[in-house]
RNA sequence: GGCCCUAUCGUCUAAUGGUUAGGACGGCGCCCUCUCACGGCGCAAAUCGGGGUUCGAAUCCCCGUAGGGUCACCA
């Protein structure tokens, strides 16, 4: 069997959208999957529209994906002499013809496709066999001068001179098969195969767009979303390997991926559901990995040892950069003494005496005693004798200067037993 | 409007003629608990409508309805 070639073909006239890299995903699945390969070109033929920071955004984007691609990269605007060839051919045997230019410029012409008017039918992988009369697309333009193809053609002619077997992309581009399959035809080429895949849509069920919102893959980097959660998210949107897991890698996901899988409906994209994956990812990380991802993220530098404590609470990158600041408990920290009586909740006396208890109590544990568990072995049983409120607010707050945070036994243990005595020996003087 | 595509909880989906229609996100409730989170348990929530075919239909067929895509000298 001959391998399979896939292609991801953008027009870099925009940063790289999220639907754009779902495409990208479904292509680099299904050839990974059966052994073959995905290659990659830009559709520059609008040179307006094209711009090079675009080109710059997918090809980040990609690699920050992790989809690799044949080194095959180039730009349709660079093979202006292989359209040309194949155009001159049309034109030779008739089935394409010279027009004059139906807009104002005086004198050009344009080169039209000589329709042949019939009934055109494809199979497409996840849809069925589709049917269409072509006659009421006319003779088509495809090419605005001998120099100049248009995107019909250019990609036709890719297509087959790259190899493509499968072609793999958004049911956008249904209505468009029907005019590639009649140039097809007339060039000789080998047809592919189709699979069009649904759309990610908005809220309101139409297509994608920045009206709603975030939709390239760039923001959502800048979110804080990392790119497993990114490609185990958009793959499950419109494809489902049957069952109930949900959590993939990309390997996996290559494994399980077959296109009669694919969906027929389009698919709402819900960040909700993707910052739950975000989170799931994130926890599977080491903490050396997390801690390198977050330097990355800040430009900053983590204190790895606080890195445990963001990381079973932090949904998203951003949100862990947010906390860096927030548990920054082993910097200077002052006390309020209304929050150490949790409001004036607690009696001044009480909280003090507490505190000094504590200070007693912690003295003999030796520094490698100073683990979470052990702490809260040695704290718990005064805590339930004196009342736990009274014992481990004013102590928590000691320690973390701050109304909201983790526990103390898992405080105490991070700034160790010096540390920790010397808070509460401030927080009793404070008081 | 023409052509094309689609239709299971609010959302993502499982089910390939036989299930009390399952899971996840979100929501709500309870538990855990010194705080904020995390975590655990539970509840509500769906086969668009109508006809067939069949002993039996979410599943197959037809007709409606609704939604979407596309109709460029853009890709």
């Amino acid at each position: 069997m001959a391998k399979i070639i896939t292609r991801f073909p953008p027009s870099p006239t925009g940063n790289f959208h999220i639907g754009s890299a779902r495409t990208a995903l479904f292509n680099y699945l299904f050839a990974n999957h059966n052994g073959g390969e995905m290659l990659f070109r830009f559709e520059d033929t609008d040179r307006e529209r094209s711009k090079p920071e675009f080109e710059k955004d997918i090809i980040e984007g990609l690699a920050w994906l992790g989809l690799h691609t044949a080194p095959s990269a180039f730009r349709q605007s660079e093979r202006t002499e292989i359209y040309k060839k194949h155009l001159l051919k049309l034109i030779e045997n008739g089935a394409a013809f010279e027009a004059e230019d139906s807009t104002t410029t005086l004198g050009m012409k344009v080169v039209r496709f000589k329709n042949p008017n019939k009934t055109v039918t494809f199979h497409d992988a996840v849809r069925g066999d589709i049917t269409f009369d072509t006659t009421e697309l006319g003779d088509f333009i495809i090419a605005r001068t001998h120099d100049l193809p248009l995107y019909h053609l250019a990609v036709v002619i890719d297509d087959a001179e790259m190899g493509v077997t499968h072609i793999i992309r958004g049911e956008d581009h249904i209505s468009n098969t029907q005019r590639q399959l009649l140039l097809i035809e007339a060039l000789g080429f080998v047809r592919p195969e189709y699979a069009h895949i649904p759309l990610i849509l908005a809220p309101d069920k139409s297509k994608l767009s920045k009206r709603h919102g975030a939709v390239s893959l760039s923001e959502y980097r800048a979110q804080g979303f990392v790119p497993e959660a990114l490609v185990n998210y958009l793959a499950l949107l419109g494809w489902n390997p049957g069952g109930e897991r949900e959590l993939y890698t990309l390997g996996e996901l290559e494994k399980e991926f077959t296109l009669d899988r694919v969906h027929k409906s389009g698919a709402i994209f819900n960040i909700e559901k993707l910052t739950w994956f975000n989170f799931e990812h994130l926890k599977q990380l080491s903490n050396e990995e997390y801690t390198m991802r977050l330097k990355e993220f800040t430009g900053r530098d983590v204190d790895a040892r606080i890195v445990p404590l963001i990381k079973e609470r932090a949904q998203t990158l951003a949100e862990a950069a947010r906390l860096l600041g927030e548990y920054d408990f082993l910097g200077a920290i002052s006390y309020a003494p209304e929050l150490l009586l949790q409001g004036g909740k607690i009696a001044t006396e009480v909280a003090s005496n507490h505190l000094r208890a504590l200070a007693v109590l912690l003295e003999p544990v030796p520094d490698e005693g100073f683990s979470a568990a052990q702490l809260k072995s040695i704290i718990m049983p005064y805590a339930d004798s004196q009342g736990r409120g009274v014992v481990l607010w004013p102590l928590r707050v000691a320690l973390s200067g701050r109304e909201k945070s983790p526990d103390p036994f898992t405080l105490a243990a991070l700034m160790g037993k010096k540390e920790t005595l010397a808070r509460i020996a401030r927080a009793v003087e404070s008081l």
